[in-house]
DNA sequence: CAAATTAGTTATTTTCCATAACCATATCCC
DNA sequence: GGGATATGGTTATGGAAAATAACTAATTTG
């Protein structure tokens, strides 16, 4: 109804770009939960299984800093992926302070109906822009994420 | 270093633009959470305080809706920007369950120094783009939020 | 006037994120 | 070789953020 009035109170937010981003980054995660929940999955846990997928072997460190997540916090993430039979350790030989983090089959085609899923209902959220739109913002927020 | 390797690991997750997003939106927010340090401000006081300055007035339920944040959470919120002296709530004498929300001169003068402070800093982020791309970019992620 | 709605609040819970401290293993370097 | 130092994973803990239920006072609706 009347979306203009009431948004129009952040007025003064919305000269900030990063307000900006994070709205249009609460519909996507938002969206996501929605998606992500048939599969018991979270943001966090899809994340990680789905760099589980893409590196297979990678450390519990490594996925901390991809992710940007504290380690401490990423052990009950693995934990939980690996007590679900989604992922799991295995002992690196070299150095045996090490685990890898592997996929299961389970695992594995569990992530990859819910990245296709995911895929899907980005583009539906994306509907409205042009490829050449879609390209263009993925490249300015790349450089936005360079320039630090 | 090996920024490549590193970041490499999550090359899957690169083909959604909602983890772009929030991977860009985490550079803001935590550049934002240093600006406001000095002012004691967190995001959501300054959300708070900045729309309160443009809407003077305001009611809580309706900063709720603008901010998207659950009512009840932002009791809290309203109390301690009260408690510092930076708003102060009025008694609505047409609707006596109702609260106004105004700026003390305090705040006025605090939020104004610290948005344009925010400001400077936003644009220090941005300075590799032009003012097009930063044009094109607010367009591009008004449209997503727009097209819900 | 009774019923339903709205504004603000309290209380409570859950999740998220960050920090400190610890054990085991590996590396550094004298 | 062996002690100091660093690294990988973990435990414990606390604070901030976000969500829900339920309550009161006041207003609106029928």
């Amino acid at each position: 109804m009347n979306n203009e009035i009431k948004n129009g109170h952040d007025a003064v937010l919305r000269n900030f770009i990063g307000y900006r981003l994070k709205r249009a980054m609460n519909i996507f995660s938002a969206n996501l939960a929605n998606v992500l929940r048939p599969y018991d999955l979270r943001m966090i846990t899809f994340s990680t299984l789905a760099t589980v997928i893409h590196s297979p072997g990678i450390r519990l460190s490594q996925l901390s800093e991809v992710l940007a997540v504290e380690r401490p916090n990423l052990v009950a993430i693995v934990d939980e992926l690996q007590k679900r039979a989604l992922i799991e350790r295995k002992r690196d030989q070299q150095d045996r302070r090490a685990f890898g983090l592997f996929p299961t089959e389970t695992g594995s085609k569990l992530i990859h109906e819910a990245l296709h899923q995911v895929d899907v209902s980005e583009a539906k959220i994306l509907a409205s822009l042009s490829q050449d739109d879609i390209a263009q913002l993925t490249q300015l927020l790349t450089r936005i994420e360079t320039s630090v």
